[in-house]
DNA sequence: GTCTATACCTGGATAGAC
DNA sequence: GTCTATCCAGGTATAGAC
C-alpha cells in the first residue's frame, strides 16, 4: 500500500470515529507513521484527504455492492426471476449478507458512519450520504419488486411502499447495532423475524 | 429568558448545526451577544454547556412525548381501546402529528441532529440517542400493538416485528427528508402510503 | 455578570535541509 | 518524500477591572 493510500485508510478510519472537525492532521500523520508536514506532499490540505475518501469511497461502495450480487437495472427482469425462484431461506441469507455488508464492511461501515457524522456540515455530503443510503436502496428494490409483481411472485402494492417497507427496517436495524458488534446475533434474529414477516404479507406462493 | 437558558438554547442550535468540535467558545457567545469569557461565569467548559443539553434536552424530550398525546405504560389498555376506535384518517392524523414532532419541533430536531453527528464520538451520547430513537418509540409500540391485538382490534401478530414495521419507515423518512423542508408534503404523502399500508395488513376492520 | 487582556495550546500549512 | 523549524490563526480558559 502506498503512502498515499494509507493516508486516506486511515483518515477514513479517524474521520469515522471522530468527525472530519475532530481529526486533526497531526493525527492522521500519526497514525501514518510520518510527520503532519511530510502529509502535504501527498494532499495540499486537510479537506483534499476528505473530498478524495468520498469520491474514491463512492465509486468503491458502487462496485461493491454490484459485486455482492445486487444485479443493475438492466438485469433486473432476471434478477426478478432469480428473487421468486429464491426459497425463504435464500432470501434471509441474501438479506444478511447485504445487511453485514452495510454493517461489517471494512469500506463501507466506515464511510457511511463518516457521512452520517458530516451531512449537517456540508450539503454536498449530504447529498452523496442521501443517493447511497436513503435513494438507491429504495429505487433498486421499488424496480425489483414492481417487476416481481409484474410476473405474479409478489401479490400486487405499490412498489414504492414495499421497498420501503423492506429497506427502512433494515436501515433501522444498522443505526441501531452500529456500535454493539456483541449483539450481532440479536440483530440477525431481528432482521430474519423481519423479512419473514415480510414474505409472509407479500410472497403469493408461501414455503 | 435567563443568559444560561439563552446559552443553551443558542449551543443547541449551532451543536446541531456543525457540531460540538465545529462550535467555538465565541460562536456561542456571539450568538448570545456576549463575550466567549463572560460565558465561563455559566458555564465552567464548553462540555459542561453540552452535558447540561443532553441532560435537559434528555427529560424535556420525555415530557414532550407524553404530552404529545403518547400514553404511558399504566394506560396502554385503554389507549390500546382509544387507537383501535380510530378511523384510518384520525391513525393518519396521529401518525403524522408524531413525524412532525420529531422532525420540525424546535427542540426535538435540534437535539436529534446533534446525538446523530456525536454519536460515534462518545458512548454515553450514542446511549442517549438509543435509548430516546431507537428504543422508546420501538418499545412503547410493540405494547401497543400486542394489547390492540390482544383486543382483536389487530390481526395477531410478533408485536416486535410490527413495531418494527411501523416506526422503522418513520425513523428512515425523518432521516431522509430531514434537510429538504421544502419537501416536507413530498414526505408526508409517502408517511401516508405506509401508514394505510401498515392498516391495510394489519387491522381486522378495514375502513 | 460583563468587559479587556492575556496565557497557553493546538491546528493547518509552508520553507528549506537532507 | 521525509524531516525540523517556524508561522500564524484560532481555540479554551483564567485574571482582574468595572
Amino acid at each position: 500500500m502506498t503512502t498515499k493510500e494509507l493516508i486516506i485508510e486511515k483518515a477514513l478510519t479517524l474521520f469515522a470515529e471522530n468527525g472530519y472537525q475532530g481529526t486533526s492532521v497531526k493525527n492522521i500523520a500519526d497514525a501514518v507513521g510520518i510527520k503532519d508536514s511530510s502529509l502535504y506532499k501527498h494532499f495540499k490540505s486537510k479537506k483534499e484527504i476528505f473530498d478524495t475518501i468520498v469520491q474514491e469511497m463512492s465509486t468503491r461502495m458502487e462496485q461493491m455492492s454490484l459485486g455482492y450480487g445486487l444485479p443493475d437495472e438492466a438485469g433486473m427482469e432476471s434478477a426478478a426471476a432469480l428473487y421468486g425462484a429464491l426459497t425463504l431461506g435464500d432470501l434471509l441469507d441474501l438479506s444478511k449478507k447485504i445487511f453485514l455488508f452495510y454493517l461489517k464492511d471494512e469500506f463501507a461501515a466506515r464511510f457511511r458512519r463518516m457521512l452520517t457524522i458530516e451531512q449537517y456540515r456540508d450539503r454536498e455530503i449530504y447529498e452523496v450520504y442521501r443517493q447511497i443510503f436513503m435513494e438507491a436502496g429504495i429505487t433498486y428494490q421499488a424496480a425489483l419488486f414492481e417487476e416481481m409483481c409484474r410476473q405474479g411472485i409478489f401479490r400486487s402494492s405499490s412498489p414504492e411502499v414495499m421497498a420501503l417497507h423492506f429497506y427502512a427496517p433494515i436501515f433501522f436495524l444498522l443505526n441501531k447495532y452500529d456500535q454493539e458488534p456483541e449483539k450481532e446475533e440479536e440483530a440477525l434474529n431481528v432482521l430474519e423475524a423481519h423479512v419473514r414477516e415480510f414474505a409472509r404479507v407479500y410472497r403469493q406462493n408461501q414455503d
